[in-house]
DNA sequence: TAGTTATATTTAAGATTGTTTATATAAATG
DNA sequence: CATTTATATAAACAATCTTAAATATAACTA
């Protein structure tokens, strides 16, 4: 089995990939807000906007960004789009960083 | 306490920025590498630049970055400088990205 | 169908990042 | 002490990322 903590790192390349895109999807401290958002229930665009105090437009932008990277997916209803968290893989990772910085022991 | 996951986002933006500097750390293939490998235990500069195929100033300048996010912690034997990982919290999101991505079920 | 609301896309500007080249420091060795 | 080895720093450049401004699309409403 493929293992990052093993030292066979060159056999891991696609792994490494996928796993350094996730995290650059949550180096950006408005992005990494905004999936703390969405880990909550679908929020729409302009209230996503609104609460990171963004421009539609930059917003957008950044949620264009996390659709090609498979973290969030669309529902439309009516005028307005609703995003939400696809998978499970930036919601685990929202947990680790919540339990490495939030709780206080 | 603070928490990621309840929507009181606006009290806790140290701990974003300490979260998503941490993710940054990690959102290069280079750096993520390098540190999957220090995981395994301390390297040298020129070791971890071989490995990891790049020249020794820019391995130096990932390294610095690395020390600077007090992620890595360095000791000298004569010559050379042997870097290690420190504090958990690297070492805890690598675990999850491994168990997310390199295992199978 | 004209106007409005919600979202997306495009373009360009500005900032940040990563790599290279060259140079500097620090320790070991002869 | 001069040379070599290991690492760090600095400057320059290319690439990437973020934001803003302008425009486009899509759906609702009057």
């Amino acid at each position: 089995m493929g293992n990052f903590l093993m030292l066979d790192i060159t056999a891991l390349e696609p792994e490494i990939a996928r796993a350094a895109k996730l995290m650059e999807m949550l180096s950006q401290p408005v992005r990494l807000r905004l999936m703390c958002i969405l880990v909550q229930g679908e929020q729409s665009v302009l209230s996503l906007a609104e609460i990171s105090k963004l421009s539609q437009p930059a917003m957008s932008h950044h949620l264009k960004k996390l659709r090609d990277a498979k973290l969030v997916e669309t529902r439309r209803d009516g005028q307005k789009i609703y995003y939400a968290l696809k998978g499970a893989e930036a919601a685990e990772i929202i947990t680790v960083l919540h339990r490495l910085y939030c709780s206080q022991v």
